[in-house]
DNA sequence: TCATAATTGCAATAATGTTGCATTTAACAT
DNA sequence: ATGTTAAATGCAACATTATTGCAATTATGA
């Protein structure tokens, strides 16, 4: 079991939610694949491994996760919400490669900063914020 | 008729595209709301006007508009796609109010540079990107 | 092992997206 | 103006995704 699935079982647990085979088992895929996936994907990689989940449980799963920050949307090719398991506490600026879906998460104070003063010029309040780049990852660069 | 929707319909000819009663509707509407809408919000909303369009009519056309860059696709609150006139050319920053749904959009070649290097540090070679706030805009702010 | 609340699954329904084909319409030539 | 034609729209049927209420199940702690 990977060093994140732990560490998600712990803040489950710590909030006083049940630490349930259905939410083992999202995270695990989550934590498999490495890229983002909707629910009915989950639905379908658990359904591969033998393993069968209702969509609405698993709906019901994302949207805990969500909350507790153990996952989070991000708007990826086609336009459809997917989830990813979170990496470090808070990012949320991700690269989603186009040919093979691979999903890199990174962190950088100075935009985060810099992205609020820009926004702040214009009287608004930032809260939240999410980027999103598409393109190439190295491997794939490679291959072409 | 405001510019951009009068630079949108020119863009349409240009490219040998017909303007029609639909495309301008759906141009107008965009454009008269100022925030994201999803296809079937652009529905509702012209059926109030009295206006009738096909729901597979909206999708066309805004996959035409995409196309083109008079339009582009957001991740709003709650996940959905929403669609929105495009502002200047090619920028994707956009801030959400999530009190009134607002949307503003600014440029900013510095962020972009900046984003492009760290991504490049990790070997992905960006395409395109997309940044989003959420917040609140500085109407709601002062209401509260 | 038992009690209990939390969680899941199921059924029904709603909302959103897609495809093929007949009908209409904007653009252009007459 | 009128007719011609390719492009665009509307319609029907269908597929996929999302939501809700309630009964059955299960993780947890006593
Ligand atoms: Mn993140
Ligand atoms: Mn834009
Ligand atoms: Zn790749
Ligand atoms: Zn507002």
């Amino acid at each position: 079991m990977s060093r994140v699935v732990r560490d998600s079982i712990q803040i489950l647990q710590a909030q006083g939610y049940k630490v349930t085979k259905p939410r083992r088992q999202v995270l695990e895929v989550l934590e498999e694949v490495q890229r983002p996936l909707s629910p009915y994907d989950i639905q379908r990689l658990l359904r591969q491994e033998g393993k069968y989940l209702n969509h609405v449980t698993i709906y019901r799963i994302l949207d805990l996760f969500c909350c507790l920050n153990l996952a989070h949307k991000v708007l990826s090719s086609g336009g459809f919400v997917k989830c990813s398991l979170e990496g470090k506490g808070g990012c949320h600026r991700l690269m989603v490669c186009r040919c093979c879906g691979a999903l890199q998460e990174f962190a950088s104070e100075g935009l985060c900063q810099e992205e609020n003063e820009l926004a702040q010029n214009s009287g608004f309040h930032t809260e939240y914020h999410l980027s999103e780049s598409s393109g190439v990852c190295s491997d794939c660069y490679k291959k072409q």
